[in-house]
DNA sequence: GATGAATGAGCCTTCATTCAT
DNA sequence: TATGAATGAAGGCTCATTCAT
């Protein structure tokens, strides 16, 4: 529904994002928003239907952009052999999750908007939508690697989703505690080391 | 462990708790609210203030005494000789996590009013309470134990208190999903064993 | 919903009478009602619900009023002999004619809101309750009467409706066009005098 | 009588239409009719100069048709000595009547919009040109017929009007209860027989 | 302490209409 | 002539909170 005016910057996303960003989505008035932008609230309904429309023309380009780039991501390391997945990820690469904070730095009023100020619904599929990759490439990994977690019960699918939530949960603490770059790289870098060996352990000890 | 559900005995919170548990709380009406329990509005003011204090009403009572008893159990712990509490932490003794699940249980609807229905800013601030004991008693851990992992670097206090958070959040996924009872000590079993196995990592390590 | 205030006019109720009357139900607006009673729009959903139930606040007692009184009308007599309801009917005795219309011209605003300022289905369903009172009697006289008009053919349901919801139309001319009381009461006479021979000669002619 | 339903080569006014039979001339949305018809609401004021113009496009060529049939058939009626009028008028020729009917339901979508559907004004108004007609025909049948009525008192303009209006609005029964043809035809033989007679009686006795 | 009517700002949304393109 | 985004007023209605009773 959103109609891109291509060049040039549109004062009522503008608008709409600083409002959001102050007040939440709920609490959020078009009212305030059409005014700040000098336009009426009629505007806001002809470009963008309502005011969820408002709040995803602000948000959904650069999620879809991330997903894509998530999965393009996945989807090559996961056309490697297996070996080579296992060093890769038990390595501490850090290209890829370095890679994802820059991203959030470069669409970090996005972030705040989906982290801190959106529908809890909102925030919810679109951490589903990341939590969900993650399971299947999970999977996929297990599968190249030929571990057995999830038939010897070292691994369910509950659990499976639970760390993948917990890992963007985690890496959205940047957003949410609104760290600056810096202790971002910090924090996320323990964080990767916490988590590749939580998995680590799980995938290659016996069964409790 | 008290079992003593507060408000059970007033009609006035009972209908609270049930219309914040379908609405949440910004969409529950206090109309509504007072309405079902055949009072007035103002009944709602006298006695609890307003909305917020309406909702603490039914949500106080067990954290504090969820906080007091969890408190409790560190102080305990951490008066313990350091030989003994690294063992303890590390043999992955299930008592503590097994009674928290149980807390949870038998306090279902308190907890579903935290996760699901709160005020974000409610819940974050239980989040942080929590969160806090769970810091602060970490830096007694490492004290008792002469861990240097905050002087080497491997534990910063923003890692140190995300990890707390997860460790929570990580829990509540229980009531976010509302998981049976069985589910949830299958589920917390391996989040507990993943958490233990980071820290320990995390703790004995050499820095990177 | 409505809640009378016994004795004293209520400034409210007569704002939105002249606002209903004026620009008629749907176009009338609840702010416009509100200030001119010097009130919030609030009040009227406090007093009365919604826009429907302040409407029928202003309408519903005198017509069920006047329902009580025609019903009654009807009941007392329905119970005289065959002979002497027959002799009433076609002798014009104007008798209750002309006390509805005096009736109409007591309650005249009303009356105008019903026909000329009320929302459609409102309307409709007013003449309905009167139409099917008055079709019930009809059927009633029919039969004290061994009238066999029903059996003949000569009249059928839909014209028995027909024919009374054009005597309550009829009726209502008198309120649409704004006659005067005088000019109320000679066109009455003649549309009595139309409909008794016309009923006459329906139910007394044989079957064409 | 031409049957040429007007408009329905449009697909804007083929929009119009079922938009107005759905909702009603007040709820209908331009915007809507403009978007089923894919094409702009500015091309409704182009074409149609407003809201009005558009529902008039779709009913005023049918309605003046009527007009100059009915006026046609009453002219040449009015030619004819007053002998041959009576005995027509009171003899039950049922073509005209029947006509009438036929032509309704030729143009049933034109009807639906003026009794079900339009603007009460335009209702009103589409009425009043039949009515007027007929009164004003009704006058030249008394001239022509030496019947001296309007001078004793059996009738007065304002019951010439309102026994026309009733007719009409007896008539339109049949669409505002979306009668059967079938249904149609047995109802308005009943109601054209009530008619008659009342005028004759009306007409032809001695003032009351 | 309880009541519940009143407050009045605020909500999102829709509308017929206009006008620059 | 057609477009369709913009207008801007208005819509009914709900809300947490207050306060005279």
């Amino acid at each position: 529904m959103a109609k891109r005016v291509e060049g040039r910057s549109d004062k009522l996303l503008e608008c709409a994002r600083e409002e959001f960003l102050e007040m939440g989505f709920q609490e959020a008035s078009l009212r305030v928003i059409a005014a700040k932008a000098d336009t009426s609230t009629g505007a806001i309904y002809t470009r963008f239907g309502d005011k969820d429309g408002l709040f995803h023309a602000l948000v959904d380009e650069s999620m879809d952009e991330l997903i894509l780039w998530i999965e393009k991501g996945q989807q090559e390391f996961s056309l490697k052999p297996g070996e080579e997945q296992k060093e890769d990820v038990f390595s501490y690469k850090p290209e890829v999750w370095e890679q994802l904070v820059e991203y959030i730095y470069e669409h970090w009023d996005v972030f705040r908007l989906l982290v801190r100020c959106a529908d809890i619904n909102c925030y919810e599929m679109m951490l589903n939508r990341l939590v969900d990759i993650e399971v299947e490439y999970t999977y996929k990994f297990l599968k190249s690697t030929d571990n057995d977690a999830l038939y010897n019960g070292n691994l369910t699918p509950m659990l499976s989703h639970m760390l993948s939530n917990a890992y963007y949960s985690g890496l959205f603490e940047v957003v949410r505690h609104e760290m600056t770059k810096e202790e971002a790289f910090v924090y996320v870098r323990q964080l990767r080391r916490f988590f590749v060996r939580g998995w680590a352990d799980l995938l290659e000890s016996r069964p409790e």
